[in-house]
DNA sequence: AAGGTGTACAACCGCCGATGT
DNA sequence: AACATCGGCGGTTGTACACCT
């Protein structure tokens, strides 16, 4: 049954300047937020997503346009390899630089680079396509937050996991090694070192669950509290 | 010069958690 | 408590452009 107000159109496909400017005066006159209100009220016949996307990946001040630096792409190999597919919290380490765009510029220059590399699958590794199927997905990343070192809520559970686990941990290994162990040991220190970590955390095994479940924690702290360099 | 193929990047989709009612 | 809505995230697709034959 169709709905009796006309389903407005929601325009799909490139942004064009005018849409752009328009959605750049309402939201700079308006502030963020609702943006399901914003195509309505602006005039653009655009979904809430698609505008909220626009804004965040593009119309936002001060986001950094163009190629990126040797150290930005340092930057995202490393935390890629700590992090995986977390793009969000590896962009948050980039002032000026959006998930999409980190995504997007791993998925095309970085990916490929490395040994494991594939083209068109996004995910990087073979390693990680598993745990990143959508099934999956939202398990791993609630249980590295919220999981214990010594907890039961890990997601790696039964054995058949635990040894895909192990095999990821090995082709993970091999993928970037000499840096990226450099950068684990030196995020290391600088974590051991933090007062935020708890005794009981004495146990640290990089490249492993527990580790992960903690960091991944503080790199959301940092990115969202702290800008400066570590 | 034209068509085919590959690449880079913008945008959309589906899912999920948080929040409001 | 149940449902609806919104915002955020990562995966995937679409498209414009560059390059090759």
């Amino acid at each position: 049954m169709e709905s009796k107000e006309a389903k407005p159109k929601v325009k799909k496909g490139l942004w064009k300047p005018e849409e752009d400017l328009i959605l750049k005066t309402y939201v700079e006159t308006h502030g963020e937020g609702n943006w399901s209100t914003v195509s309505k009220k602006s005039g653009l016949m655009r979904g809430g997503k698609s505008c909220r996307l626009r804004w965040k990946n593009y119309l936002r001040p001060n986001i950094k346009r163009g190629g990126m630096s040797q150290e930005e792409e340092d930057m995202i190999i490393r935390m890629h390899k700590l992090l995986g597919n977390r793009w969000s919290l590896i962009a948050g380490r980039l002032p000026g630089r959006t998930d999409n765009e980190v995504k997007n510029y791993w998925n095309t220059h970085l990916n490929k680079r490395l040994p494991s590399g594939k083209r068109k699958g996004t995910d990087s590794n073979p390693d990680q396509d598993d745990n990143n199927t959508k099934e999956n997905k939202s398990k791993r990343l609630r249980a590295l937050g919220d999981s214990q070192p010594t907890g039961n809520t890990s997601p790696i559970g039964s054995t058949e996991e635990l040894e895909g686990k192990n095999q990821e941990k090995e082709e993970r290994s091999a993928v970037s090694d000499v840096w990226a162990q450099q950068d684990a040991q030196s995020m290391m220190n600088y974590y051991i070192e933090s007062p935020m970590v708890p005794d009981n955390n004495a146990t640290f095994v990089f490249d492993d669950e527990p580790f992960l479940a903690y960091w991944d924690s503080f790199v959301l702290f940092e990115s969202v509290g702290c800008g400066g360099d570590w």
